[in-house]
DNA sequence: TGCACGATGAAC
DNA sequence: TTCATCGTGCAC
């Protein structure tokens, strides 16, 4: 188990997007361990991101972003998913990645193609955030079987309210996979 | 204290 | 294209 070191997440945001493709995301709550291999992710590059949840400051939502690299940042949205970011870059930038979608690899529930399925399919609430993803329950894995990944570049999805940034091309995803959100 | 809206997903 | 559903952020 290649569990990633805090160093992995304490560099370039749109690095640390593209390299979390093809890595495990593990849960283990309750007795049950899932995990899914992650396919899709969204880059927010700091507090100059206009479509950033930090964009509008340190609030007590958005606090865990200003926070470590390497911790888990999940909000609630639309009154019935949520979300899950990890954090990057030092302390105080503010920056994190969207986990958009994972492939099934043991025990998840049911469909995990998007954001919101995501964290359903692998048991993520509020519990989670600010959850250290050094943790022995919480944490991604490098696989033993390492194969090249190639991916393609989008722009972010649900981002239109943020002007330039709306156009970046900050959404990566494995390339014909499945399982991503949208192709 | 009130209110518009959202890093979504599903139905129509 | 519409709608479910509610926490967050900002206006008042």
């Amino acid at each position: 188990m290649n569990k990633l070191p805090r160093t992995f997440y304490d560099r370039d945001t749109t690095i640390v997007a593209q390299e979390l493709l093809g890595k495990h995301l593990v849960h283990i709550k309750d007795g049950s361990r899932r995990i899914g291999r992650i396919v899709e992710t969204e880059a927010y590059l700091g507090a100059h991101d206009l479509a950033a949840h930090s964009a509008r400051g340190r609030t007590a939502r958005t606090e865990i972003m200003f926070g470590p690299p390497g911790f888990a940042y999940v909000y609630f949205i639309y009154g019935m998913y949520y979300c899950m970011n990890v954090v990057t870059e030092p302390e105080g930038h503010a920056s994190a990645v969207l986990l958009r979608a994972v492939e099934p690899v043991e025990n998840l529930l049911g469909r995990s193609n998007g954001p919101g399925l995501l964290c359903r399919a692998m048991a993520i609430d509020r519990q989670q955030n600010g959850c250290d993803l050094l943790s022995n329950h919480f944490f991604i894995t490098a696989p033993d079987t390492i194969d090249k990944i190639s991916f393609v570049r989008r722009p972010r999805i649900g981002v239109d309210y943020a002007k330039h940034w709306a156009r970046r091309l900050l959404r990566f995803y494995i390339k014909g996979n499945p399982h991503v959100s949208r192709h």
